[in-house]
DNA sequence: GTAACGATCCTC
DNA sequence: AGGATCGTTACA
């Protein structure tokens, strides 16, 4: 069912230098297949921003693997890393512009390998459409956390530029 | 076709 | 400090 205060299409096709820390505090909402819901804040971020961004997958071109990330904001990029994780990232921006922001942490769970293991999200996630979507989707709870911005993780081959942008989110608690 | 390498996590 | 484990990418 569609909850009245989802995240829409507006919120999301904004550039994920604002979108990403926008995220903190917002509920990201996760239905079961058995219906169970689970519903947690959203603590930890980070942003990947266009073809120029060397840690971004989109740097790369448009390929089979990032094409999502060129699609409207609101979509979900869901990739595996290691050959054991799903990484959850939501396309932020206008169509054509990849941009993705890296869910990392959520309250009482970091990493974000545990998070999709967690809510059980595996690649058949890849495309799905926060915005119109039953099974998951964010709220907003209409309070703004304070946050902190630091370097992100695990992108050292993405040289001095890049790798040293403070486009790691946190929510400071 | 092959090979190298991860936007990680767990166990030593 | 090192291994698990496989999709994506680059190159022959």
């Amino acid at each position: 069912m569609f909850s009245v205060k989802r995240l829409g299409i507006d919120f999301f096709s904004r550039d994920v230098l604002v979108v990403a820390p926008g995220l903190l505090g917002k509920y990201l909402v996760r239905v079961m297949n058995d219906g169970t819901v689970a519903r947690h804040v959203i603590t930890e971020v980070e942003a990947y921003r266009g073809e120029e961004d060397l840690a971004c997958h989109a740097s790369k071109g448009r390929t089979r693997r990032t094409e999502i990330m060129y699609a409207r904001g609101g979509h979900l990029y869901v990739y595996m890393i290691y050959g054991m994780y799903w990484m959850i990232n939501i396309v932020t921006g206008l169509p054509g512009d990849p941009q993705a922001a890296l869910i990392r942490g959520l309250q009482d769970m970091s990493g974000p390998g545990r998070i999709s293991r967690y809510l059980s999200v595996d690649g058949s996630f890849n495309g799905l459409d926060l915005t119109d979507s039953d099974c998951m989707w964010l709220e907003d709870p209409g309070t703004v956390p304070d946050y902190l911005a630091t370097t992100r993780i695990g992108i050292d081959y993405a040289g001095e530029n890049w790798k040293l942008k403070p486009w790691r989110f946190i929510i400071n608690a």
